[in-house]
DNA sequence: TTAATTAATGGACATTTGTCTTTTCTGCTC
DNA sequence: GAGCAGAAAAGACAAATGTCCATTAATTAA
């Protein structure tokens, strides 16, 4: 986590390591969730090995996978984190996990007595949001195939990592039709 | 401008006031532009009156409508903004709009004098990033006609007030599809 | 290692959505 | 009020995607 809080060249070595001073330690095995539908966010992790995936369940009752997070990346209900709402999403290892929490009050706290740690949550929140218009200009603009082949251009650890039928429902789609595409591309 | 900031109970008098002090009256005919493609975003508008409509052009020549934006709500060219790259968007009045103009040096520098004024800033790109995750939910999980019954439901000043035309990419629909719909919805 | 379970594939068909084009409607200008 | 231009609607057909189900492949558990 301290080299990738480094990468973003704002926090000072103390923040960081003050930052490092709140973080815990959690492991969770794979399908062992780390947060659940109707809970409040209120702890961020940092994956340091192994995949997370959120999900939230339609009223049909299908799981709809959300987001996927991989080594070195922050991960959380995030809407729920910064509303103070109960989540709509589910958090699930999908393979076994290491991660360090950090608690919410104590970024809260870093944030109020450090400028930087206030920089850095609006920083954080800015590259959500643009990593958010990127996926909505996609599902405008897109087929389900070019947003499979786009997914195989720049994110290739999703296709090679994560099961076809989680994929199918981040692309917006059915895995019998995910199905078909991979068998039209080779 | 300033009951939409104060709506917010995070600015003090005195910063609102800075910030109204900054800002300058532009007034758009209808059709007219407030940024077009390739500009970098260094501007917010807050929409005083008319509406707002931001749009990018697909490999094939398609406009996309992005983001629409009436009376009482901030717009820019939001990732430009935030990465100081080019943006891909083209923001138009498509009814004659008056604007109040805050510049992005304005803003950074009311920004490292009051906290309050970071404050600010995270919470409007969490707000963005909040209600980007409404419409890609949307998209995953909702078929186009879901997607028109439910903007008609939560933004009925939509379909009153925008250009079918418009509406039908914003729902990543091409009009034929949008006007069978609603055909069918009577 | 084998059995049991889950994931992925694929066939057959239905539904949704897109393409291309024409027609109708609406608002505007002269 | 006639004529024009752009927007919306709609017909005919094609392509994309979904549903339901059966089969095969891969994983997991005993």
């Amino acid at each position: 986590m301290k080299e990738y809080l480094q990468s973003f060249h704002l926090l000072t070595e103390d923040e960081i390591d003050t930052f490092l001073s709140k973080a815990e330690v959690y492991n969770l095995e794979r399908g062992e969730y780390f947060i659940r539908e109707g809970a409040i966010s209120n702890t961020v992790a940092f994956v340091e090995s192994g995949i997370l995936r959120s999900f939230y369940v339609t009223p049909e009752g299908d799981e709809m996978t959300y987001c996927i997070s991989f080594q070195n990346s922050f991960m959380t209900a995030y809407s729920s984190y910064i509303s103070g709402l109960p989540t709509v999403e589910n958090i699930q290892a999908i393979t076994p996990v290491r991660l360090l929490l950090l608690q919410k009050k104590d970024i809260e706290q870093i944030s109020e007595t450090s400028t930087n740690g206030l920089r850095f949550a609006k920083l954080m929140a800015e590259n959500e949001y643009m990593e958010l218009e990127r996926r909505v200009f996609s599902y405008q603009r897109e087929s389900a195939r070019e947003r499979y082949e786009n997914l195989l251009l720049t994110r290739p650890e999703f296709i090679e990592q994560i099961p076809l039928k989680y994929l199918a429902s981040y692309l917006g789609i059915t895995p019998r039709h995910l199905s078909r595409l991979r068998a039209e591309m080779i």
